[in-house]
This record gives structure tokens, C-alpha cells and sequence, in this order.
RNA sequence: GCCCUGGUAGUGUAGCGGCCUAUCAUCCGGGCCUGUCGAGCCCGGGACUCGGGUUCAAAUCCCGGCCAGGGCGCCA
């Protein structure tokens, strides 16, 4: 006999014998019956009486089951049927006691979860998180397929890092240093020479950065765009509109445009010198809507692939609920004033020489931005902790499980 | 890297020099109960992060290690 879902149930099925599987997550043993609650997609309760109640006793909870017998129409019981156990089989046998409850009515701290995940993941709201992962990564993909984009995947592992190097994980590659990326900006700049003209990446990317705070991980999923020949106003509404369609499919949070704020304007906004996180925060709080841009860094803030204007650059960041959940800007495609950046931020031209060539040889303007996944999410649903929107999170501490 | 907090049964907690043979809930084991749905009731089981020190006396105070949480810097 096939196995069938509890949420494929309906009233057609009552009286018939059917066969249901899955983790025993509750007993209510009331003497003479007995009550289980078992979990598949869904809780579906089996009713069990007469000899088999010693057997059921018996069973650990989390334990995997299969239960054969009668479903029973009962407006008193959850979903409105019944299964009236008339076989069940000990499929797995859980051990005892489980490293946490499984329903969630005994907390847990986020520490004890992560180490027991899979344990943890059985609860329903946990797993509500990584349904939204699925819509809203879904959500972003069709957007860059409608918008034309080419989706692209770049190496993680690499020569050399972007700025510098303190950041990165080193390993060993055939003897010879090599690292993993923190960002697949080099290589999408690259493409924007091969006639691409529109790119993006969702994948990895690496940071080794001592940070023990709520919102950074050691890995984490970046959202990477890059187009050609756009200037600013271009990315910003691109970014925009890709955040607008995420958020209205996935969350059903309506369309509209998010203010943006020059740099020294936010900054005097909230009396402020110096944008730091205290500034940020203070900023996110004046400012009315979710979403905020603020636009045109100073050149010292960010790094030698934007393009600068006087003083001020060519770049941006989003923030979403006070958190930074994405940097971006107009790049600097023009060859020597790239170099003398490059030069001025204290790297090696030597060490970026295969980034330099397309450069050379007919580099369209371009434009784009990283966003970052994990923040978006934890964001969007309010979450404190980012680590609670990936499954097994890298941090400073925890490399497992 | 810097700063601040904290580590008590499997889990989450109370206790913060002697009343601790350590609280409560959940959990696990046993018992009662034929309609529970966070079932209920009774009995039992299980813990002071590690090492050193102070003291007549340490879960409690001090120092160090380990682990954890948070903030800053940096960033997505």
C-alpha cells in the first residue's frame, strides 16, 4: 500500500483504509486510547484503542512511523478527520532524550539550534524562513530573466582578492596561494567588455572578517548585477524595480520608489560628521519609508572601481530596515584613470592585470551592485539574528554543522 | 582587532557567601484516566563550564582558560 499525505486528504478518502508516514512528535495517552499527533508536511492525528495501546506506548517520540487503518470525518479533531490506527510499523526509532524540542514550546537558544539544525528544522516556523528564501530567490531570478539579463558564475576561487586581501580565506591551490572570493566584482566588470551587456551571479561569496554581530556571516549568498552602458540613475532604478517586484510577488509589500538621499543631506539630516553605524541607524529612524538610498560616498569610502565625481563618487548604498543590504554604483571604465585608482588605494597594478586587459581593448560604461541575500530575508521578515535565514551559517565561531 | 555581558539537568530557567540534600517548566521512567488536541493528576530520575585561589563555609567572591551572547570597527 502506497504511502499518501495528510494534506492530500479529503472527504473522498473517509472510510477508506489508508497508509500515513512520519515522525511521531506527540502522545496523549489517556488510558483506554490514545492519541498521536504525527507529523508529515503537516500534524494529522492517528486514534488508537484496544491491544495496539501497549505497542504505541512504546514508540519514542520523533520516532518514524507508518500508520495503517480507517480515516474517520470528526469535526472535533484537527483538520476535521482521524486515523483509527489498525497497524503501525517502527520505521526508525528515535533516541531519547532529543537535544531540543521539536515543537518549539520549550525554547531553545539560537546556539543549541544550530548545533542540532535538522532537529530544529522540523518546527514549522522555522522553516517558513526558507520558503521565503525559495519565493524571493524565484522572484529575483524572473526578474533578470524578464529584464534580459544573462545569469552568470564566476570562480570562487581566486588569484587575488579586490581590495587588499585582510578578508580573505587563504588556501592552499597546487601548492601556490589562492583564495576564495569575497565578491564576484572583478569578473562581472570583466564581462561588461565580452557584449553581455547585462549579467548576473547568485552565489557565494567569502569574508574573513572577525564580526560577531547580528548581520554578518563568513558566507553568505550575494546577489551580484552588472550592466552596460547605464550611468547611475540606471542602476538605481534597476535595483529598485528588482526590490519593488520582490518584495510585491513575495511578500506582498506594494510598489513604490524609495527616497534618496545625498550623502551629506542624510548625514545632516540626524547632525552627524561621520557615517558610522550609529549614524546609519539614526538615519534609517528620520527616514519614513523601509527602503532608502543614499547616494554619492566620499572617495575614501569606497573602493577604486567606482567611478569618482570632484570629491564624491559615483555610488550608493541601500539600506532596508536599517540594515545595509546593498552597495552599488557607476564604475570607472576609462583604462588610465582606473590605474592611477588603483594605484592611489595603495594595490599592486601587477595584481590586476588580467582585470585591467578588457579594460584596454573597448570597455563599454558600466554600472551595477551587490546585494546581499541573507540580510534581505532577515530584513524582510523581521528576524534579529541573520543566521536564523541560513541553514548551517558560517560565522567566526561556527564551522559546523 | 577592541569593548561589555553571561555560562546551573537533554532544553529553557530560579538561586548570586551558610536557609542548596539547588527552584520551576519541559523532558525521561513508572502509575491512574475512553475523546485528548500545549490533555490532566500522582511517584521517581537528571545539573552548578574547567582549573587555580580567598573563606570556618563557594553555584554564589577573585584570577586564568574554554565556550556563548551583544556592541564597535569593516561590510552584504
Amino acid at each position: 500500500m502506497l504511502r499518501i499525505y495528510s494534506d492530500e486528504i479529503s472527504e473522498k478518502y473517509f472510510d477508506k483504509e489508508l497508509k500515513l508516514e512520519g515522525w511521531l512528535q506527540d502522545l496523549r495517552d489517556l488510558g483506554k486510547i490514545v492519541f498521536l499527533v504525527v507529523r508529515d508536511r503537516n500534524l494529522f492525528q492517528v486514534t488508537c484503542k484496544g491491544d495496539l495501546i501497549k505497542e504505541v506506548r512504546a514508540i519514542p517520540k520523533e520516532s518514524i512511523i507508518s500508520a495503517k487503518g480507517v480515516i474517520k470525518g470528526n469535526e472535533e479533531v484537527m483538520n476535521g478527520w482521524e486515523l483509527l490506527l489498525e497497524e503501525v510499523k517502527v520505521l526508525n526509532k528515535a533516541e531519547t532524550p532529543l537535544p531540543l524540542d521539536p515543537t518549539g514550546r520549550t525554547p531553545a537558544d539560537l546556539d543549541t539550534r544550530l548545533n542540532s539544525r535538522i532537529i530544529d528544522l522540523r518546527r514549522r516556523d522555522v522553516t517558513e524562513t526558507f520558503r521565503n528564501r525559495t519565493r524571493v530567490m524565484r522572484e529575483i531570478r524572473d526578474f533578470y530573466y524578464d529584464e534580459g539579463f544573462i545569469e552568470v558564475n564566476t570562480p570562487k576561487i581566486v588569484r587575488a582578492g579586490m581590495e587588499g586581501g585582510a578578508t580573505l580565506f587563504k588556501l592552499d591551490y597546487f601548492g601556490t596561494p589562492a583564495y576564495l572570493a569575497q565578491s564576484p566584482q572583478l569578473y562581472k566588470q570583466m564581462l561588461m567588455g565580452s557584449g553581455f551587456d547585462k549579467v548576473f551571479e547568485t552565489a557565494p561569496a567569502f569574508r574573513a572578517e572577525e564580526s560577531a554581530t547580528r548581520r554578518h556571516l563568513s558566507e553568505f549568498i550575494s546577489v551580484d548585477a552588472e550592466i552596460a552602458f547605464v550611468e547611475m540613475g540606471d542602476v538605481l532604478d534597476n535595483l529598485e524595480g528588482l526590490c519593488n517586484r520582490v518584495l510585491e510577488r513575495a511578500a506582498g509589500i506594494k510598489l513604490k520608489e524609495f527616497p534618496r538621499l545625498e550623502y551629506d543631506e542624510a548625514l545632516s539630516m540626524v547632525g552627524r560628521e561621520e557615517m558610522d553605524r550609529k549614524a546609519e541607524v539614526e538615519i534609517s529612524e528620520k527616514v519614513d519609508d523601509d527602503l532608502f538610498f543614499i547616494l554619492n560616498y566620499p572617495a575614501e569610502e569606497k573602493p577604486f572601481y567606482i567611478m569618482k565625481k570632484g570629491e564624491r563618487t559615483n555610488s550608493f548604498d541601500l539600506f532596508y530596515k536599517g540594515l545595509e543590504i546593498s552597495s552599488g554604483g557607476q564604475r570607472e571604465h576609462r583604462y588610465p584613470v582606473l590605474c592611477d585608482n588603483i594605484k592611489e588605494s595603495g594595490l599592486n597594478l601587477e595584481d590586476f592585470k588580467y582585470y585591467l586587459e578588457p579594460f584596454r581593448y573597448g570597455m563599454p560604461p558600466h554600472g551595477g551592485y551587490g546585494l546581499g541575500f541573507d540580510r534581505f530575508i532577515q530584513a524582510m521578515m523581521g528576524l534579529d539574528n541573520v543566521r536564523e535565514t541560513v541553514l548551517f551559517p558560517r560565522d567566526r565561531f561556527r564551522c559546523h554543522p
